[in-house]
DNA sequence: CGTTACGTTGAAGTACTTCAACCCGGGTGG
DNA sequence: CCACCCGGGTTGAAGTACTTCAACGTAACG
């Protein structure tokens, strides 16, 4: 899941279940904190997520962590680059997951409709993660915070009292990691949201947004 | 093209040469400035590049530009997301380019052979893309600078006089969109490994490598 | 009740951008 | 042939958005 407000000709796509027909294998579960696999392990296994969420990050040499991606339900994870994993992969939140083969990939099996649903999840992989090219490189610590609130709100956030709302399941480093950004800065731009009424904090990985349209207008650098 | 100093598991990759051997279609041509599909496009065709080098790049609202990659010889440019072209390509030199059809993404046609490079060659793109990202978000513009002429004189670079040396066919602009910094900070750096003898300028779009390791160590972010 | 990990806030430092001036080669027109 | 212009390229000076460092807060947990 890269969070980027999509920019044009990019749909949001239905989140759809893949599941193989005749190679039925059963639903994996993971616990918040257990990896589903390290960069570098062998890839003989896709996942799609049904439920809880995902962190793909790679460390660098000097230690400094990149972020890659969150695994929301409906992203399929652990494409391969030369039969290998790129990235590690944990659980921030408690995961079902649905095992799909590599071979699915490759080459469908048998299962052709899987086989495309595979490919163009991968397509839509490259599709968003030029997307995310822009946030990092060309956006202001205030529109990527905004971009990132508004998109994970639009999608897998819930209504509470007449307000959307979203439960963050990772810490502050992770959402500065993932944006390149400084945890302080995270920070701060949380609480500039804040004081200025536009969002609303419960605990501190609930959010609540109080102005929609005031986060997508930040989000685009729309005056602030 | 990601122009990136690959970290983990990634093999540069031999460059591969697609050819379908019953669709044979004929190679295309480029010139310089011409452009090969516009972003919203519809996909029907992929190209492999043979010669020449392409630009990538989407638009943003505002007007600022993404140079998403550069399009070397063995680079596949043109995967579809949604069916569509997602950034603009047109070629910064002239190029002599491979059309392979979608058909060979999606099915393979009856080539399961060009099936699996083209899969093979998507997810490759997945990981430089995720190298790129740390690359964007966390390295100093020496940094970014440094891995960029690096990585573009190993893999294209041509002996000189015991010197490897390229020709950019791309202006300053182009490599700040790429690198997502401003024109003059790339200029700054060029000049500043110019100083410290690390490269040679011949005409300004022609850059000799004077000291291999230094650039480097740079690049790594080993003092600097 | 102390420890630990994460979050927040402030102050200082800095790497980059922005703005502005100037340079330089190449093309066009007088 | 020179004059002019025009688009990149380069360099300097000033501004700033972010990082870094440091202190403190706070909730969870043994």
């Amino acid at each position: 899941m890269y969070v980027t407000l999509p920019t044009v000709n990019s749909t949001i796509g239905p989140v759809l279940s893949l599941q193989t027909s005749h190679r039925n294998q059963a639903e994996t579960r993971l616990k918040a904190g257990s990896y589903l696999y390290y960069e570098g392990d062998k890839v003989n296994w896709l996942y799609q997520v049904k439920s809880g969420v995902l962190r793909l990050a790679r460390l660098l040499e000097d230690g400094r962590r990149q972020v890659i991606a969150f695994g929301y339900p409906g992203d399929v994870v652990g494409f391969p680059s030369d039969g290998l994993h790129h990235t590690d992969c944990d659980a921030l939140a408690d995961a079902r997951l649905q095992p799909l083969h590599r071979s699915a990939l490759e080459h469908g099996g048998r299962d052709d409709k899987l086989h495309a649903l595979l490919l163009e999840a991968a397509m839509r992989e490259i599709s968003a993660m030029q997307d995310h090219f822009m946030m990092l490189g060309h956006k202001s610590a205030v529109e990527k915070v905004a971009s990132f609130l508004s998109v994970l709100i639009a999608r897998h956030g819930t209504d509470q009292d007449g307000n959307r709302q979203i439960d963050l399941p990772m810490p502050r480093a992770d959402i500065a990691d993932f944006l390149c950004l400084s945890t302080e800065t995270v920070c701060r731009t949380f609480a500039q949201f804040h004081r200025r009424g536009i969002i609303a904090v419960d605990n501190i990985y609930t959010i609540i947004l109080l102005q929609p349209e005031a986060l997508v207008a930040l989000s685009k650098g729309d005056a602030d």
